[in-house]
DNA sequence: CCATGTTTTGTCAATGGTGACAGAACCGCT
DNA sequence: AGCGGTTCTGTCACCATTGACAAAACATGG
């Protein structure tokens, strides 16, 4: 009996999914490639598209999601009494950063597709960060109080993701730039997060 | 020739729209009622439906969103050489909060709702609130680096919506507890945004 | 009242996305 | 090869949302 829920035949059509759209992308443009098309170029239904993948933009964005999975891993790595800020930005500069990516995703929200799709979808990452901070507080042995966990959480990525939208609207956009951003960005947290005992008064 | 945009007739659909909207929705549920049977109930067709609100969803949402505008009155009424995070507090605490409403969202978003529906809204609403601090903040004379500005911004808005996401999880929800959660959240970030020249170091 | 321009609706057709169910392909085993 | 249980696909049906274009309702000057 099988059980395992990759199989041979199902990773086949996922390439030939991913192939197909990234060429149709490149040919015709995202927003111009519907669904069905890229279905049909790979030889499937368009159902089995939507077994493979939740969405259609989610093609483009899977470095950016996979990048979420390292920092998660990334973090709990750290040690636990090491101050919070350090932990993230230990984490955030474990990402195995794609300029490349990162970079299309900032020249698409300036150009062809729907802005709203893909800040959304910014949104949803931060919101993932946030998620995975929070679990990180709560490995924790000192439990802390549930406001405290959840705004440090969320300062945290709001903080994280303030510096990214900066960049992003920048002309150039370097590695470097983004790295001094954020780190400056989380430095000034550190002082008000760290030393003052900031949010555990509550 | 007629030029006001907002006719007798279209306001007569609007409410009509709206009322069948919230029978049903109480009747049957959200989620369960299609918007094709709000239009049909309110007698028209169901693109007219969707020329009056952009999304079934939004007719749950309308308080919510109305509350925005609120704040950004609230935060322009502000003294520009006031700290921000006093501002923002005042402009939250000056919120027409309405329980009613705020317990609805809370209770739909452990039950029926499509919870990613509600959350990406709540989303919205934070990144709209981040928005109006921005355009507060650029308002001031002492013209502040980009960054400063955006991660303030956002920084203060995670902390509003980190305090009510707690405060929304909880069993008793009252008025009192979320403000006493917003405010004990601001006092902290108050200390490291303020008077210590946070954010302006770089 | 009528001609005319405007606003609002209706109609038609797509696309994105999803649940339910049945059939096809595949896996490990004999 | 043949079998029985899984996994993957195809088919069908449905809902949410939107653009384009035409018909209907309405307001107003003449």
């Amino acid at each position: 009996m099988a059980r395992n829920p990759q199989t041979v035949r199902s990773e086949r059509t996922r390439v030939a999914l991913r192939r197909a759209a990234t060429d149709l992308f490149a040919a015709q443009g995202v927003e111009a490639t519907s669904a069905e098309q890229i279905a049909e170029a790979a030889g499937v239904t368009l159902r089995t598209f939507y077994r493979h993948f939740p969405s259609k933009h989610d093609l483009l964005f899977a470095d950016y999601d996979t990048g979420l999975q390292w920092f998660r891993k990334a973090l709990v790595a750290r040690p636990v009494d090491e101050p919070v800020v350090e932990s993230v930005r230990a984490a955030i500069f474990a990402f195995p950063y794609d300029v490349q990516a990162l970079n299309q995703v900032a020249a698409f929200r300036a150009t062809e597709l729907d802005p709203d799709r893909i800040v959304g979808h910014l949104r949803q990452v931060e919101a993932d960060l946030a998620d995975a901070i929070v679990e990180h507080l709560e490995r924790r042995t000192e439990a802390s109080h549930r406001l405290d966990v959840v705004v440090t959480a969320r300062v945290l990525a709001a903080a994280v993701f303030g510096a990214m939208e900066v960049w992003m609207q920048r002309e150039e956009r370097s590695m470097a730039d983004l790295a001094e951003l954020s780190h400056a960005t989380l430095t000034a947290l550190e002082r008000g997060l760290d030393d003052r005992g900031m949010f555990r008064h509550y």
